[in-house]
DNA sequence: CCCCTTTCTTGACTTAGGTCAAAGACGGGG
DNA sequence: CCCCGTCTTTGACCTAAGTCAAGAAAGGGG
């Protein structure tokens, strides 16, 4: 059985006594979704939340008109949709594999059973809700106070200090997907990159390679100093 | 010792063993603040969280050049500044007593001991951060996904849902304080609440008083599926 | 009751960024 | 290797909403 291993591996249940791991996988369900398919809708009742263990999931909200606002981009390890099992019943937004993804379902009812008995494991979730918060804040931040290209040099930023290794950042997402999580649109996005580029903050190295050619410019531009 | 009976009071204590009740007096700090008074700063270190006795608190962000985005009000029982007791050390956003206000503080070290040995506190706790994390998913679907007239319909739907008896709705903020929370300025706010008279949706009847005329209407605002 | 401060409204102007439309560039399957 | 669908870019246009500036109302203290 190599569920466990996959438990024990999750963040979330690092550190947990390993009996608690095995009472996990008792509950547990293994799923897998392809590209493009729903994990959830906005409104459906959540009976449980879900972990990530390969794949990518975003976690989106949609206007009447049809415009997508992503809220989150999850990937192995990671957990969501953990919103309503501890403050009420439906999904506040949609789930969506982006790729092929295999997802672990942690029924509701049985998870607060082992919570109860594990105030280790509750501190963990309270943590990742802490952080999730945080995370949000920075978010309504981005979309009330700055504009998109402030948005845009943050989220680079935010890349170069994450990635690994080359001196380009791989765009891991479309950048369709990377104006929605900017709270705009793939025209403007097009526009400002492009706009970047002539004003040498950037070099465009391909379909999804971005070079940083003048860091400063786009901290700027990210704490508001500066406008394009 | 009064002390006891306002934390009996606090929702996120309720259902809380008595002698737990007890352990937080030893270690609540009990502050006032006057209207305008700074609680926290963004950045400050976050050493444990404080509930509103009494008065009221707004939680904000602030821009570069000025323009500031009110994430929540709160008022007596709701906590609040509990993100960097279990993500980390600083708080997101900055807190402003709005009126005089008898605030407790809770030190997080020897708050952390007590919920170690209490899973039904934790559970509380975990309920209004999800709570909160969901009205934050609101906030950003309005501040995205919607023009300000939804914002706007949004709130005072929420507000006549929420009120007490009189037909009008009474604003228990500044219009200055309302336009930030909506993600905008008072200029437009001011522009928007005439329009919405002019076409009959509302009637203002006073400074602070606002009466609903067309309900349907300001739903088909809130949901986009009517323009201004 | 009146002054002074703060808040609110209104107007003229500017602009970021969304809409619509069309052309170009990728990229995987046959 | 070529085709077709999907992503991306570019252009012309439009509009919501922000800026600046000047009055008008409210509201609290003396």
């Amino acid at each position: 059985m190599r569920m466990i291993n996959h438990i024990a591996a999750i963040p979330l249940f690092q550190g947990l006594p390993k009996e608690y791991h095995e009472d996990l996988t008792t509950i547990v369900v293994d799923q897998i979704f392809r590209r493009g398919q729903i994990i959830f809708s906005e409104g459906d009742e959540g009976n449980g939340f879900y972990v990530v263990i390969s794949g990518r999931v975003k976690i989106f909200k949609v206007s009447p008109e049809g415009k997508e606002q992503i809220l989150h981009f999850f990937g192995p390890g990671e957990l969501f949709g953990e919103v309503p099992v501890f403050a009420g019943e439906h999904f506040p937004a949609h789930a969506e594999s982006i790729e092929e993804s295999r997802i672990f379902f942690f029924p509701r009812d049985a998870f607060i059973d082992i919570i109860r008995e594990n105030p280790s494991l509750s501190l963990s979730m309270l943590a990742v809700l802490s952080r999730r918060l945080r995370t949000f804040t920075m978010l309504i931040e981005d979309l009330s106070l700055k504009e998109v290209p402030g948005r845009l040099s943050a989220y680079l930023i935010y890349l170069s200090e994450h990635k690994d290794g080359t001196d380009d950042l791989i765009l891991d997402i479309s950048k369709g997907q990377l104006a929605s999580l900017l709270g705009t649109i793939p025209e403007t996005l097009s526009r400002i990159l492009s706009r970047m580029a002539r004003e040498k903050l950037i070099c465009l190295d391909g379909p999804r390679r971005i070079q940083i050619l003048d860091r400063n410019g786009l901290l700027e531009l990210a704490s508001g100093e500066r406008r394009l």
